[in-house]
DNA sequence: TTATATTCGTACGAAACCGCACATAAGATG
DNA sequence: CATCTTATGTGCGGTTTCGTACGAATATAA
């Protein structure tokens, strides 16, 4: 079991010296994260932070009258839970569940104190929340300019890069709250993939096909943001 | 001059303790922000952050076929340069000033020397650096499910708030650059706010009529990211 | 197997917004 | 004043997305 998932799957863990990563671990307790869990609500005062391992969360904002859309996604490459250490101790959106799998759980004391030292665990956390915000801003810029078929292949390869194969398990309707559209615009979206052969998607199971030729219809907004995730969050192997 | 424009009319330099201001008071350089002024390209590595007074700057994404996003507004109430002290050293949008006016400029060594001293100026970067990000991933909503009608008058209220009369001088060009919609689209929203007599336009004049009026026609937008803002940067006066 | 729930496909009118073209009007310039 | 530039108003066809409704297909349970 925790041979399999190492604290190092999470990348954020992974580049902590050897000294932090011993410090940190020794609070780390691995948890399972079922579909559609809600790690905190809207103004919730956090209590925890996690850094998923092979699940995937969505930082969502509901609207009064219900409809929601995606502020951005977390997956190994980061944690939940930054305004912990920005000093909101909650934030408006809410953080949910958007593929099952798992996450190492840290309580938040212990955490905001590590944050605090003011060392290598401040500079790197800061410079994750800046690709976060980066992810944010082209949210934004994608939801204004582009079509659904657009935002669907953004959408697909930011859960690629996060999930250790090429399956993913999401109904359309839980990708349409995702992106703040129609159930049955992401039909359309998906058939039209579908009929690219870039993607076999059957009743909450996609496969994807076609990796590259995903990357070449989507916006440049996917590239914008790994471009920067990688400039910020540089993987040292 | 220096007795109108007095740091503390910037409302994160005026909530730093007497110390701090002194100290950093001592960086500053009043500059005059002419409207249009870049004060970073994408990638640039800033060189110096600003603390505005009564200008406002917008953080606007600009994509490769040159449509535009805004993705947040600053003005007296923050500052601009945060990827600074993120790590980051640059972002992928552009600074550029969208109501011309005046900030105090502060070269980056100094700054970043003062936020790592590990101490309020800090804490209160953080908490800034989060309400930011409230108010992008606010757009980000605002741009997938509402009007330009509303996001008009998003835009005004966000605006208004960070001068200091009723007036906005802003042609409805630059204000469709900065929603990312057709100057046309805003000409129809500016004319039916026209028409119900809360605002008064005129080639590039905007008299705000009736505020009540604007913040009830609004879609909710505004106001999560107001009451946000004022949990997060409270104003001790 | 049969019944039921879930998921997906399709259709259609309405609405919002776009791209474009062009007219009008208000300042600016000479 | 006459001219030019800039800013705004308006109209129209085309596209995307929405809201809604309904049917088909697949899984789940009785």
């Amino acid at each position: 079991m925790s041979t399999i998932f190492k604290p190092q799957k999470n990348h954020l863990l992974a580049s902590l010296s050897v000294d932090n990563q011993e410090r940190v671990f020794s609070h780390l307790k691995l948890v399972s994260l079922p579909l559609g869990k809600v790690l905190y609500e809207p103004g919730d005062v956090m209590q925890h932070v996690y850094f998923p391992i092979d699940s995937i969360v969505s930082l969502l904002y509901v609207m009064e009258d219900g409809a929601s859309a995606e502020i951005s996604v977390v997956g190994n490459e980061g944690m939940v839970g930054i305004a912990l250490f920005m000093g909101g101790e909650s934030t408006p959106s809410r953080a949910i569940v958007q593929s099952a799998g798992h996450a190492y759980q840290m309580k938040s004391n212990p955490f905001k104190e590590e944050f605090n030292l003011n060392g290598e665990i401040m500079t790197l956390m800061l410079r994750y929340t800046q690709s976060l915000i980066t992810q944010m801003s082209q949210t934004a810029v994608c939801n204004r300019h582009h079509s659904i078929d657009q935002q669907l292949c953004r959408w697909l390869l930011l859960s690629l890069d996060r999930l250790e194969d090429e399956h993913l398990y999401m109904t359309q309707e839980l990708i349409a709250n995702m992106l703040g559209v129609r159930r049955e615009g992401v039909t359309e979206a998906a058939g039209k993939l579908q009929q690219l052969d870039v993607i076999d998607y059957s009743r909450g199971h996609i496969k994807v096909l076609d990796r590259p030729k995903l990357e070449e219809i989507c916006c440049e907004c996917y590239a914008v943001v790994k471009k920067e995730t990688d400039r910020l969050l540089p993987r040292h192997q």
